[in-house]
DNA sequence: TGAGCCTCGGCAATCGATTTCCGAGTTGCG
DNA sequence: CGCAACTCGGAAATCGATTGCCGAGGCTCA
């Protein structure tokens, strides 16, 4: 083992003026032969890319970007990685824009509103050609959308903040919550088990949107709201044995929500769906873990993606325009066939 | 609502001629009360930032870091976002980095030998000051690898390349295989139920080492090798109850195939932990919502970030070094207490 | 043959910020 | 008082690539 590599001093990075030197030719050839902007003679063109191969060049994205003011990059905020849907979402937007020439950056705001805002300056100040965001919070993310907005085609995912006009991609939250309204109603006796909502309290515009369907459709029942996660579905596990409920159909706003719920039913000996059936929202991959496997609502990540592309792959800017993706419904053993 | 944010063409940036011009001063004067990068009189320092707030400056990081040749920029590549481990790494990375004035960039390479080598050109284009990569594959990332490390500082992350003289930070494997034979020793029998392994084929420095010690701690033990993936979990329980197994005591190379293997061993009427006994790696988040949650080796991921942090911030090149960080056992209910 | 057009290489300006160098003004000190 | 040292603002070069413009050479066609 040598330890030559990782201590020498990076050699000055091969620039298109050594290219052109070498080659004997100018710059502007070796930038045309490049970035194929202007047909290059055969001859030069050979020489310009044999020079390039034999000095290792690699154009500098830096100097291209600074002149060109585009930068083949879009830049996707997520609140957090560690949430198995915004990691979905951003592995699918990855795909999405695999075979185009433009590479997507992820940067995560860690769920603080502070953080996003310098994420968003981070990405404009990089002159991203657009901004994919998921913003943080309803209201208080709206300044920082409003601000990408402003700089360059912006387009929220999944949630939207109030009052803002600007790109939106997003599951449809109404005709899945329809879906699942349809399913209890088939398969539920809904005296037996009666029907709860633990959902989302703060912040999202789909958490206010899946529980505003919900309380259409099954007016005054009974809802918890808390947050967006593991624990929160654990602790209204408690809150509604609490309650004095045996038996009980739980719809969860987020599958992250369901499986907590599941979790903490199993550890307080109740069955799933024996006695509480458990019906979640996103379809995220660990829901096939859950044992039972969770039933739930699917969002259509991949098609989310495949629209971001087309929406930023459509040159001319047009007026901005809410775009919702109806979801399906994937029957699972936590609640009855 | 208006259309009209999203319509009207951005308004050239403003720079930092344009509130040179409003102050009264010159653009260098600007450049030193932006940068702080030299004291500047009260009275202009003041006036720079009043015409800087007034015409909503922000800097251009293009143009920065086209004439200092850095970034305050790491570049992270994870071969896939959906697989839990990976998004929780490039979680906890964001979030050891939050507090410095360096921004995380992720990027997928969707598994990709392809992808991952165009991943890199890209960062190394950006100009980041460092490269942070979980290689997709040992010997056909050596490339991307060797070249990342050539250009700028560069960590690989939980696997490493073969041959490759370049900085590594990850899980010590033998330390973590260690406290799963241990657990064994102590809490099973071995005669009752025998021990099997159940891992990943090829492409894992982490998955041979794996490997490697469970041979050495139980020699002459089967094991059956696949994917890292939930699919091969599943497949790997047919395989082995073919074998004729109805009792074993299962170590899994990763937490996803562990979870698999549950399902699967779940699905054909096999239970946990009274027959079968499943043993995890990784300690991802989802492990908690298996029932029986799993027993697992936690990967520190938390210190695997705060240990890349201090390696970039400690300025001036080291010899390459293999940094491997202890995990911790986490007893769950897929085996005995 | 000569005017007009086309092709294509090179010069030099340009993108936006940083930084070196210079010089004017001030202070310090013997 | 005079010289050195210091402070601090501005002019201009610089980072690396792209691109508008010019002009040389070759072609067509009348």
């Amino acid at each position: 083992m040598t330890k030559a590599v990782q201590n020498a001093t990076p050699p000055r990075a091969v620039t298109m003026a050594d290219v052109a030197a070498r080659a004997g030719v100018s710059v502007a050839t070796v930038s045309r032969v490049i970035s194929q902007s202007r047909p290059v003679a055969k001859s030069l063109r050979e020489a310009v890319l044999g020079a390039a191969s034999d000095l290792g060049y690699q154009v500098n994205l830096v100097g291209r970007a600074l002149r060109k003011g585009r930068t083949a990059t879009v830049g996707l905020l997520v609140p957090d990685l560690d949430n198995p849907f915004f990691s979905s979402v951003a592995q699918h937007l990855s795909t999405a824009f695999e075979g185009s020439a433009t590479d997507v950056l992820i940067f995560s705001t860690c769920g603080d509103v502070d953080v996003e805002r310098r994420g968003v300056e981070s990405f404009l100040g990089r002159q991203v050609d657009a901004v994919v965001m998921i913003p943080c919070h309803e209201v208080e993310s709206a300044a920082s959308v409003q601000r990408a907005a402003q700089a360059t085609l912006t387009i929220q995912l999944d949630r939207q903040v109030v009052d803002a006009d600007v790109h939106f991609v997003g599951c449809d939250n109404d005709a899945g919550m329809s879906l699942i309204t349809r399913h209890i109603e088939e398969h539920v006796d809904t005296e037996v088990q009666p029907v709860l909502y633990v959902g989302a309290q703060a912040g999202s515009s789909s958490g206010h949107e899946r529980f505003k369907h919900f309380h259409e459709d099954f007016p005054d029942r009974p809802s918890y709201l808390g947050e967006f996660d593991f624990g929160w579905g654990q602790e209204a596990v408690d809150l509604l044995l609490e309650d004095g409920y045996t038996k009980a159909t739980i719809v969860a706003a987020a599958d992250i929500i369901a499986l907590g719920i599941i979790a903490r039913l199993h550890a307080r000996g109740h069955r799933v769906p024996d006695d509480f059936r458990v019906i979640g929202f996103d379809g995220v991959g660990v829901a096939r873990f859950a044992h039972p496997t969770l039933t739930t609502v699917r969002q259509p990540v991949e098609e989310i993606g495949r629209t971001v592309l087309d929406l930023i792959s459509a040159e001319h800017t047009q007026p901005s325009q809410a775009l919702r993706i109806v979801p399906d419904f994937v029957p699972g053993h936590s609640s009855p066939d």
